[in-house]
DNA sequence: GTGAAAGCGCTAACAC
DNA sequence: GTGTTAGCGCTTTCAC
């Protein structure tokens, strides 16, 4: 099934055929309807991969991303793929794991198989985005997800420094004054700034002496638990926690909860996310939601227009995350959302 | 940077070039020495594209996927993405949702990229698997997940009905004698065959007039919580209930918890997936581990075999999922029989 | 308006 | 072994 045979069937050239499905050129309204005839009786779908071949045009994203068998780079990719769709492009994914060093050859596949565009929702991660720093190796548009800002390279990302000091300042509202916290692994940038959010919310209250107060946990909530127990361990009169993200809230609740200490009344908790089983935590998790949803159909926009203007303009687009107020920092109750 | 510029750079022809790269047909080490070297000093990569075309290979598959923002969805996801990368092969992700009516263009936009296969990983929910009856009508290898038994289908499956069965025989072996039950939304197929595996264990414990102790949920937290006050509003007797997610089982908790009963001690429970904050609930929930890495791994070794040998079409692949001994069983019963 | 023809970048016969 | 050439299925001049 190919544009000869509808050629041949409605008795005009490829050339009509092909007018007639682009619009580009004028075609008679005889010749028009005669052709879509032909098409419809042949059940005739263009190939999509000899029109890219002469258009220079793929209409394909490339994706890379990582560990997104996880909450969060899985609702980024759902949030791309979803605007991709809408905007007609379709979606080539590929995952690298976090000790990848075959970031190159990931590329250099999606470069090859000529993506009109790429998306690197890869989080920064010690210095897996060296390669970025010469110029992009590539003549390709390209965004960035949650990545330190940097000149002549777009990106979109989460404010998590904003979240941090959000989730501070709530805890200490709440009258709380000596407040903790568990990191995710500090290799990640992402780490990095919400720690940085607390800092900053603590020194603005006047307690600067307490930024040490953090422990470093893995994302998992076993190492929530863990850091939970060391913090406890070194700083015993804590009353607040922030945590960076929910599944360590949880181990940190396990942790709490084994030495006896209750939560809101002994030490109240904020977590970082929103996973939707954070409202059924017990208590029900108070946490800093960033829709990552979101941040995906941004970075599509943004690279879409990339796509069009190469004259590329870089861009920044921040978004800054969400407090849900639940019942684990006590005082303002909310019931879990319905 | 085509072919043509490296054959003029190396002194040689296309068709030289081309076959030092696949290697189909001899070339002296001469020749292929200064043909490689052209190759790195013009940093040429092939045009898949152009390929493509004329090889009738993409070396990419179709992955449609459902609701991928929760865990088991992006983990089967993961599994594909991993073996096929493995194998050199590309994917390209199409996400639809639950209420879709765009199946079949989504179909359509990857056969008309010319995927080398489509798996379908979408569960089966109502009739939105019906358009495979009359014989699929694509040209292309098609393998499903998760779908029911079909003749002339390929397709891998996670063994639900087992798993139910596992769960409540779990139970039973536990001294528990009043086992209900939490369904997802039995438009499910899933949620059915779990159902089956806990009435099929029930009746084998001569405890078939207990069939009919269930009640279903929406796979959330929150409808977990709903099910469970109406489980025991109409059966107050019941010592243990078979969840058939982990969040749900969660919701559950709350539920019994709010109405003073204690996990284990008075009702037992077992969830379904084995998410990862699974061992951090209160208490660690027993569970059913379903490996959905492996089942992306086996749909695409089969879909790939499909791709090579095309009449071994009808292959049904079954894994058994894995009973997960937490504390949410315990041993002691509490509660005075009735 | 419409048809003929020249590619897009590659592979695969087929000569030599 | 190597070069030549005819496509793969489409778009896009360029005549007419």
């Amino acid at each position: 099934m190919t544009i000869k045979d509808v050629a041949r069937r409605a008795g005009v050239s490829t050339g009509t055929v092909s007018n007639t499905l682009s619009g580009k050129q004028p075609v008679s309204e005889a010749t028009r309807q005669r052709v879509l005839e032909a098409i419809e009786e042949l059940g005739y779908h263009p190939n999509e991969v000899a029109r890219s071949l002469v258009t220079q045009r793929s209409h394909t994203l490339g994706v890379v991303a990582m560990g997104f068998d996880y909450f969060g780079p899985s609702q980024t990719v759902t949030g791309i793929e979803r605007e991709a769709r809408r905007q007609g492009y379709l979606v080539t994914l590929s995952v690298v794991s976090p000790d990848d060093t075959d970031a190159d050859e990931v590329l250099q596949a999606l470069v090859d198989r000529r993506m009109d565009g790429i998306i690197w929702a890869v989080p920064e991660i010690g210095d897996n985005h060296a390669w970025i720093e010469n110029g992009i190796p590539l003549e390709l548009p390209v965004v960035f997800t949650n990545m330190e800002r940097r000149s002549d390279v777009a990106a979109t990302v989460v404010d998590n420094f904003a979240g941090g000091k959000t989730a501070t300042e709530h805890l200490l509202s709440q009258g709380r004054r000596r407040i903790g916290h568990i990191t995710g692994p500090l290799v990640w940038w992402e780490a990095r700034e919400r720690r940085r959010g607390w800092q900053a919310a603590l020194r603005a209250a006047g307690l600067a002496d307490q930024t040490t107060w953090w422990e470093e946990g893995d994302w998992s909530a076993r190492s929530g638990r863990e850091a939970m127990e060391r913090l406890l361990a070194r700083c015993p009169q804590v009353d607040a926690v922030f945590v960076q993200n929910d599944q360590m809230a949880l181990g940190a609740i396990t942790a709490l909860r084994g030495r006896g200490l209750r939560v809101p009344e002994d030490v109240a908790l904020v977590g970082f996310d929103d996973i939707p089983e954070a409202a059924y935590f017990e208590p029900p998790l108070t946490t800093i939601r960033q829709d990552l949803y979101e941040l995906g159909r941004a970075t599509v926009q943004t690279l879409l227009e990339l796509i069009e203007t190469p004259d590329a303009r870089q861009c920044y687009i921040s978004l800054k995350p969400q407090l849900i107020v639940r019942e684990s920092c006590g005082g303002v109750i909310s019931r879990a959302p319905s």
